[in-house]
DNA sequence: ACCTGTCAACTAACATGTTAGCTGAAAGTG
DNA sequence: CACTTTCAGCTAACATGTTAGTTGACAGGT
């Protein structure tokens, strides 16, 4: 008999397997949920219960929802109560742009700088991207697409680079979870990715802001669709 | 006979005059006293001496400290002491590199899109900015420094880019505030302004560019020595 | 039937008691 | 004297009791 209190039950990680604080272990296991849209954006989260589904007390669970709140991946209505964000395209937009503008810097500089070693490390990732889209593995191709990105950040020899963009892209890593199965997507996102190594390898600053812009604006065009598909997650 | 622990005591705000739930007037008088400089880097806060300042029991204090946190101005060591953030050079040159990819992209973006009234706002901003300094009000410049910019960003046409590349740069605009008297810096500033309105008016995307690209890069340069200058200040 | 005021139930917000871990000084040891 | 070890004192972390604001259902008036 299933309680209509628990029905993202099962989905949160066990905060037995995380170490460190309290609070951290809830915080990462509920971003991790929730990223992963394993909690439906609009549903509402109660402190109460979270702490039985954890075993914890309302301190700990109060300050993971605090630092969620601050990364605007939950909506804390005063009072009242705490639901996971609803996605706004207003907001997805602006993170399209911030994210183009950090990727399309980041692309350019790497263009000039790149050690052999990188290139090797960058076209390891993409043959290792390719084969996780001959398998249909799109979980492992989610996660294979991110490091590519999170590498190029990290070769701007700004170490922590990668850390901070991530998190002005929360809510599109999010979406991004819903377009995942969309057929012949991880192919074309391959060549893509391919067209962004090219350049770089060439030294072509240019070319490969223009090949990383161009990729990432095919995103966009597949979230907007979004809205009449789930609406029930926008807002 | 000044308490050792109330060194900071008066450069707070006084929380009855903001409104809304107390851990966010705690979080807002903390935040802006610490952006101000107005305690220093490297000082610890202590949970019971804030408590006792506002008035307030630990619950709002440990929510406003986890926020703050969260946004990289304090240091949490775990079941020691929470101090406020030590600036980082490497962290400083990071910000530096965030903030000209999106005020760059911004501007080129601007440039294309500005409407009479923005450029209106932006050239009486400018004007202001020149009486300021004559003046020498030099908290008023860096605000009207500050809108300038805010003002660039929010002609995007993305609402909230403004408040989400705030975020970017907080560390570069709490280090802002100790190069603030250096003697003709703001009249030069005034000049580059200048420069990126004159082009976003001539609608000219690449000058603008180059021009904010200018303006943005006389920062770091400025920075710098005051790792020699406040030693206590860094890390 | 439709407002409208009241109120009970529920929630986050706040206060406070308790625990666990760090830290540095002093005591012990080679 | 140097190099541990112990331990008291302090801090954040955690648990839990209490308060206040919101919400929605329901009663009573129009």
């Amino acid at each position: 008999m299933a309680n209509i209190a628990n029905i993202y039950s099962g989905t949160l990680a066990d905060i037995e397997k995380l170490d460190g604080p309290l609070s951290q272990r809830v915080y990462t296991a509920l971003r991790d949920a929730i990223l992963d849209m394993k909690i439906a954006p609009g549903e509402v989260l109660r402190k109460a219960t979270i702490c039985e589904q954890f075993g914890v007390s309302r301190s700990p669970v109060a300050e993971a929802l605090t630092r969620l709140s601050g990364e605007g991946l939950v909506d804390v209505i005063p009072q009242s109560a705490t639901r996971v964000t609803r996605f706004s395209l207003e907001e997805i937009r602006e993170e399209c742009f911030l994210r183009d503008a950090v990727e399309v810097a980041a692309v350019k500089r790497v263009a000039t700088t790149r050690t052999d070693d990188q290139l090797l490390q960058l076209s390891r990732n993409i043959r290792l991207q390719s084969l996780l889209v001959e398998d249909k593995d799109f979980h492992g191709f989610f996660e294979a697409d991110e490091a590519f990105h999170a590498m190029l950040l990290e070769f701007t020899g700004f170490r922590s680079v990668a850390a901070i963009a991530g998190q002005l892209s929360l809510q599109l890593r999010r979406a991004r979870v819903l377009i995942l199965p969309e057929e012949g997507r991880p192919a074309e996102t391959v060549i893509e990715h391919t067209a962004v190594l090219d350049a770089i390898r060439a030294g072509d600053e240019d070319g490969a802001a223009r090949a990383m812009r161009h990729h990432l604006g095919q995103l966009i065009v597949r979230i907007e669709p979004l809205e009449q598909q789930f609406p029930d997650f926008f807002r």
